[in-house]
DNA sequence: AAGTGGTCTAGACCACTGA
DNA sequence: CAGTGGTCTAGACCACTTT
C-alpha cells in the first residue's frame, strides 16, 4: 500500500477528512461499504490512529459516515441535494462546491461604509466601526440556492482592502490577512418571505432555512456577521446531536 | 492541591465536563474569569491533558467556555440567560422547559402497531417491526409551540409496554429499560404548511423549523424516529460551529 | 479468537499571548 | 521570556462484533 501524502498547512485531521470525502465522492468507497480500519488508514497516510479518528469523527458528525464499534466504519447512503454538516464551519460557496456543483456568486451590493448602531451591536462591538457590507446570491449549476448578507469588520483590514476584490468566499478574502474565523455562533430560523429573493432567477417558493451567524477569530474577536437564507430543499443540513 | 476523584462509568471527559459545569454554576469560577490551565486541571483531577482538553471542548461547543490560544480558557459571560445548543441531545419537552415555560403535552395518537415499509426504512431497519406510534403537540404556558410524530422500535421493549403510559418525554419512558439514546442524526428543514397543526389552539402562521431525527442507542442500533415541527420564533436554536 | 472501534495516557513540539 | 493552548504521536488496554 503506497503511502499517501498530506502536505498543506491545515491540521492533519482536516486534510485527511477532505481526502476521505473526496474518495467517497469519487466512488472509491461506495455508500454502504466499509472503510479500511482506522489502523490501516493510519498506515496508508502515515499518521497516527488518533489523527485518523479525529478525521473520521468530523465526517461522522456531518452524517457522511456511520461508525459501529467492533464492526467498522461505513459510508452512509445519501440522497441528492447539497448535504452538509451544520456544525462544520465552512463558507456557503465551499458547501456548494464540495457537493460537486459549480458555484457562482452574484453581487447586489459590495460597499465600504460606517456601521449603524444596530450593526455595531451585532458584531459584539462597542465603538464606531468601518465595515464592508455585502449582499449576494449563490447559484449551483445556474440555479439559485441561497441569499446572503454579510458585514465584515474592516477595522482589522488594511485601508487598501477593496470590497470589489471579494468575488467568492469571504473566508478566502480574509485568509491572506491572517483573519480566518475559527468559530461561529449561529441561530437557526425558518423564513417565509417573498422579499428575500432578488435577481432574475428566484426560487419557486420563498421558503428558507435562515442562519444568523457571528464569526469569531481564534483570539475571540468577532470578525463578521452574516445572515444566509438557504432555499428550502436545496440543502440537506445534517446535525449530529449527542448526550 | 488535593486530587479530585472521578468515579462513575461514563467517559472521563464527560464526567470532568460535568464537574467543571458544576463549579461554574456554583460560582467557583465566575463569568469572564480564567480557568486553571489545562495542565493544572489534569494534575488536579489525576487525568491526562488530552482528557481535560476533550472535556473543555465539550463545554466550549455548547458556548459555556471560550478558549483563547496563549491566553487561557475563560468562562463566557452569558448576558441574557443560558441558551443551550441545538447539538445537545434533549427531548422536546426538556427543550421547552429549559426555555422557561411550563410544558404540557397533548396526544392525538398513541398506538401499538406493525410498521409500514416506509417506517422500517426510516428506522434504518430491515425486517418487519412492531412500533409504538405517537402524534402529539406541545404547549408552553398554554400556547402551542410544537407538533411531533414519533415512532419507537417496540421490538426492544417488553410486550407489557403500554403506549398509554407515555405521558411526557419518550426518553423517560425508555430509560427504565436501559434504552437511552446516545446520539441522534437530525435533518433541519423549513416548513410552511397549514396541514401540520391540529387541535384547538393553532399557531398564527403555519411556519416551522422541522427536525427530522433518528435516535441511536450506544450500540448504534436505531431506537426511535421522530419529526418535530417547532413553531417559528417560539424557540431560539443556537449552534456553535467550528473548523 | 481475531479484528474492529472506544478510551486514555505520557510526552513531544509548535504557535500564540502577555508581562 | 514564561506560560498558555494547539497539534500530533506511539502505545496500552478495553468493549464490542464477527467469524
Amino acid at each position: 500500500m503506497a503511502t499517501r501524502r498530506l502536505r498543506d498547512a491545515r491540521p492533519l485531521p482536516v486534510q485527511l477528512a477532505d481526502q476521505v470525502r473526496q474518495r467517497i465522492s469519487d466512488g472509491d468507497w461506495e455508500p454502504g461499504h466499509r472503510l479500511p480500519s482506522e489502523q490501516q488508514l493510519a498506515d496508508e497516510y502515515g499518521v497516527s490512529r488518533a489523527t485518523v479518528r479525529s478525521a473520521l469523527r468530523r465526517l461522522a458528525e456531518s452524517g457522511l459516515l456511520r461508525v459501529r464499534q467492533g464492526a467498522g466504519t461505513f459510508v452512509t447512503s445519501h440522497r441528492d441535494g447539497i448535504r452538509t454538516g451544520l456544525q462544520d464551519l465552512r463558507s456557503t460557496s465551499r458547501i456548494i462546491a464540495e457537493q460537486g456543483y459549480t458555484c457562482q456568486v452574484v453581487y447586489r451590493l459590495r460597499e465600504h461604509r460606517q456601521a449603524t448602531e444596530d450593526e455595531v451591536r451585532r458584531l459584539d462591538s462597542t465603538g464606531p466601526l468601518r465595515v464592508i457590507a455585502l449582499q449576494r446570491s449563490f447559484l449551483a449549476d445556474g440555479e439559485v440556492v441561497a441569499f446572503e448578507h454579510d458585514l465584515i469588520n474592516a477595522e482589522a483590514l488594511p485601508d487598501t482592502a477593496d470590497p470589489a476584490d471579494i468575488t467568492g468566499s469571504v473566508f478566502d478574502h480574509l485568509e491572506p490577512f491572517g483573519l480566518l474565523p475559527a468559530q461561529a455562533v449561529a441561530r437557526v430560523h425558518a423564513v417565509h418571505d417573498a422579499s428575500v429573493g432578488w435577481g432574475p432567477v428566484r426560487p419557486e417558493t420563498p421558503l428558507y432555512v435562515c442562519l444568523d451567524q457571528v464569526h469569531y477569530l481564534p483570539s475571540g474577536a468577532p470578525i463578521t456577521w452574516s445572515r444566509t437564507w438557504f432555499v428550502e430543499d436545496k440543502f440537506e443540513f445534517v446535525l449530529v446531536r449527542s448526550r
